[in-house]
DNA sequence: AACTGTGGCGCAAAAG
DNA sequence: CTTTTGCGCCACAGTT
């Protein structure tokens, strides 16, 4: 009787759905894991899958004289009661492609595969234990093939709803499908948090959140801290989140500051964050300092600002008006020291109201971005989105890698410590000083990946010792098996392809959200093949190769000594070149033939990059200047587009470049002159003076008074807090001794009189001008003298 | 004792 | 990932 009523009710809830995948996470419950698949259906809801058979699991590489048998009771014997091993069972495998014996053990509760890795790794006859790293959630997306931004289809039985914020939550029966296309509609939701900070940097113990800014597809909201409690302002904040209930969550720095602040103020409070979609669970730190929240994705953008190069101090102001997102002249501007005497102002009060907005606002209108291309990485790499900010190039690269391999049946690598070793990279030519015309640069596409193909490079396609049918690189002579693929080159092969069609897609397509989607995913495909290199000379990555990394830049080197040999046998003569590019100058309608010759003799595809009508060099590698076809000038190395050069002797390099290409070194000079008399006049703002330095350790590990070093602990010690990987900007002051004893924060410095007007002459604009000048026979008294007036002289004595 | 020149080294940031 | 550049500190040697 019950079993027919079972099998009746099995027949009526069974069903099919089609579910958007956001993001996994997993619990213990009652003593077994439970993965959640969070998503959005086909019909909007939020959703969420239950996997509750899926087992944690490592393997156990055997020697070669080894009894699987024996071991295998021997490792039965291990089974705790609280999480048993479940299972062993002989499995056949490869590793690094070659053919290997293992035994996979499974068991109950993911923390143990740890306990269990460190036993079977001390029993005699084991060679190495395996992918007992592996975070669990990511072992099921891995295995069963769900990744996230991907359609699933799966049948599946509903369950109950038991304390989660979605309309369904379903047990999963049978994965029928997973597919790529369209996505949903995500609710987003952007938010900043600003804090009473008078005593320096904020404490959450001590000083309370003043507002909290929102911002999403219905515009502004914000909660006001206005009795000086900020209990109303959290649990009003956590209820709107909840009720809004948003898939994607985005902040800025939000990973670094305002979660982490947010959840240690609450819990001082006795407050809980609970903004989750299950209920009851904070936002949790994982790795790298990344909030999870379950169920929705937590986007810090500032991990996606990191890539925009040309701007240097990556302030959310900063980037949202470079990017065009929110100017900085249409918003409300405050430096952080000025928050609590604006916050105590009853009439300048409305002023940090307007600037939290307005972060919150540039945070939101930032999504339309980076988010596509985000989501185009996503769905490459298998990354989840919020991981994808603060994952480091190596890891993406490796998530990929790690999905392929399953799919191989090949076994992962552990991850090694290992010692730091060099290798030679890539060849830079002497450039020809002085300044050419019509000159043509030459770039070879994708280099390295496309050496990794032609090559079949990597650690399993080595070959040590004799081989008859290898490649062999020059200079470092290792050798490499022609055939069959190795893995990289299967999965580079898939991404470069893939992006080749894309582009040839692209030339058909006009629908424009189609053309979006296609663009980003050929640069997300990009970015990630040319990762792969680094990723293989990378000392943290489970497919490290050094002989492989080594041998990439070798052929890289041998490449481009042919290609100028070409060009030179054509009668090119060769300006400069650097790891993958050549310049050119010469009869430019014979380039066309040299393309087609170097393209078929090396196998190696290289395309017109740029043609400058005029271009300059010093003796210097890595520095030029030139103007385009296009009447565009760019400026390459030089200290004009480097972020630790005061902006005025940036401008003022900027302006003798453009002079120079454009109207010649005479007028040059004349405008250096200028220049170097303005500022002695004083006529410049403070902000031009601020020098902005990283700090790539912590405060204590340095070893020298470096100025920017000394700048930082000023900072600290008014209340300034600088993290390892912060920025710190200074300005050199008036005074006797070293660099180091005369900088001073920038904030800390109110008086244009105090500074030193000499250091910012000699030390930055006449050593950035002189860079240029200096090959045309300028020097430090042509720039200086007759030019200094009688009033500037008095005042500066 | 105070200054100057030099070369090694630490450090940051660029190109590819 | 390597290569390249350049500033400033620091120690040292030689000079005034």
């Amino acid at each position: 009787m019950k079993k027919m009523h079972n099998y009746y009710e099995t027949n009526i809830r069974a069903m099919e759905v089609d579910v958007f995948v956001l993001d996994f996470s997993y619990d213990v419950e009652e003593r077994s894991p439970e993965i959640y698949i969070w998503g959005i259906s086909r019909e909007g809801e939020r959703v969420v899958i239950l996997e509750k058979e899926f087992r944690p699991y490592f393997y156990a590489l055997l020697e070669t004289d080894t009894d699987p048998e024996t071991l295998a009771t021997e490792i039965k014997g291990l089974s705790k009661p609280q999480s048993p091993i479940t299972d062993v069972k002989l499995l056949e495998k490869k590793y690094y492609g070659e053919p290997v014996k293992t035994l996979r053990i499974q068991t109950i509760i993911p923390a143990y595969v740890r306990i269990y890795r460190d036993q079977v790794a001390k029993l005699k006859g084991i060679r190495e234990v395996l992918e007992a790293d592996i975070r669990f959630y990511m072992r099921y997306s891995i295995d069963s093939g769900v990744k996230p931004f991907h359609w699933l289809k799966a049948e599946v039985e509903e369950d109950e709803l038991g304390g989660l914020r979605v309309k369904k939550c379903y047990k999963l029966k049978k994965i029928l499908k997973i597919y790529e296309a369209n996505p949903p509609i995500m609710r987003t939701m952007a938010f900043d948090i600003e804090v009473y900070n008078k005593y320096g940097f904020p404490d959450p113990k001590r000083d309370p959140i003043i507002v909290i800014g929102v911002w999403t597809a219905e515009g502004p909201r914000q909660f006001i801290n206005l009795r000086g409690d900020d209990i109303e302002v959290i649990r009003d904040f956590v209820k709107f989140v909840v009720d809004y209930d948003p898939d994607i969550i985005l902040g800025y720095n939000s990973n670094g500051f305002d979660w982490q602040y947010l959840t240690e103020r609450a819990s001082s409070r006795n407050l809980k964050v609970d903004v989750g979609r299950k209920v009851g669970s904070e936002p949790s730190q994982g790795t790298y300092g990344h909030f999870s929240i379950m169920g929705r994705l937590n986007v810090d953008l500032l991990g996606f600002a990191e890539g925009v190069e040309e701007v240097k101090v990556k302030s959310l102001d900063n980037i949202a008006d470079y990017l065009g997102v929110v100017p900085k002249a249409s918003r409300v501007n405050l430096e952080w020291y000025q928050i609590p005497e604006y916050w105590a102002d009853p009439k300048k009060r409305d002023t940090v109201l307007k600037y939290n907005l307005d972060d919150a606002r540039s945070t939101y209108l930032l999504k339309d971005v980076f988010l596509p291309f985000g989501e185009q990485l996503t769905i490459i790499s298998g990354l989840p989105l919020d991981q994808l900010p603060m994952a480091s190039v190596g890891y993406r690269v490796e998530w990929l890698l790690m999905r392929e391999a399953y799919k191989f049946n090949e076994l992962i690598p552990n991850r090694l410590e290992r010692p730091h070793e060099s290798y030679k990279g890539g060849l830079v030519i002497e450039p020809k000083p002085g300044i050419h015309e019509n000159v043509v640069v030459l770039d070879f596409t994708s280099m390295y990946p496309s050496i990794m193909v032609k090559y079949n490079i990597g650690p399993d396609t080595l070959v040590r010792g004799e081989c008859r049918d290898c490649w062999t690189a020059p200079e470092v002579g290792y050798k490499f098996r022609k055939s069959p693929d190795g893995f990289y080159r299967r999965i580079l092969k898939v991404l470069l392809e893939e992006r080749k069609a894309i582009k040839e897609k692209l030339k058909d397509v006009t629908d424009e959200y189609e053309r979006r989607r296609l663009e980003e995913r050929q640069k997300a495909l990009k970015v990630m093949a040319n990762a792969f290199y680094g990723y293989m000379g990378w000392l943290n990555a489970r497919w490290y190769s050094k002989e492989g990394a080594e041998a990439v830049t070798a052929w890289g080197r041998e490449t481009i000594r042919k290609a100028i040999e070409m060009a030179s046998g054509m009668g090119f003569e060769i300006i400069y070149g650097d790891t993958d590019s050549i310049f050119v100058k010469g009869d430019l309608s014979k380039v066309g033939r040299l393309v087609e010759e170097i393209t078929s003799r090396l196998d190696l595809e290289i395309k017109v990059d740029k043609k400058y009508k005029r271009i300059f060099f010093t003796e210097n590698k890595k520095r030029y200047a030139g103007l385009t076809e296009e009447n565009k000038i760019d400026i390459v190395g030089f200290e004009a587009i480097r972020g630790d050069w005061c902006e005025l002797a940036k401008e003022a390099q900027r302006m003798v470049i453009e002079t120079t290409l454009l109207k010649g070194v005479d007028e040059a000079v004349k405008k250096a002159k200028e220049i170097i008399m303005r500022i002695r006049r004083r006529e410049f703002n403070l902000q031009e003076l601020v020098i902005w330095k990283s700090l790539e350790k912590s405060l204590e590990e340095y070893e020298v008074d470096a100025p920017h070093v000394i700048a930082a602990k000023k900072a600290m010690s008014s209340g300034y807090v600088i993290m390892k990987g912060g920025k710190i900007g200074y300005v050199v002051v008036k005074g006797v001794g070293k660099v180091s004893d005369r900088v001073e924060p920038y904030f800390m410095v109110k008086d244009k009189n105090r500074i030193d007007v000499d250091y910012y002459v000699d030390k930055q604009i006449v050593p950035a001008v002189l860079r240029i000048l200096e090959p045309f026979g300028i020097k430090e008294s042509n720039l200086k003298g007759g030019g200094m007036d009688i009033l500037s002289y008095f005042r500066d004595r």
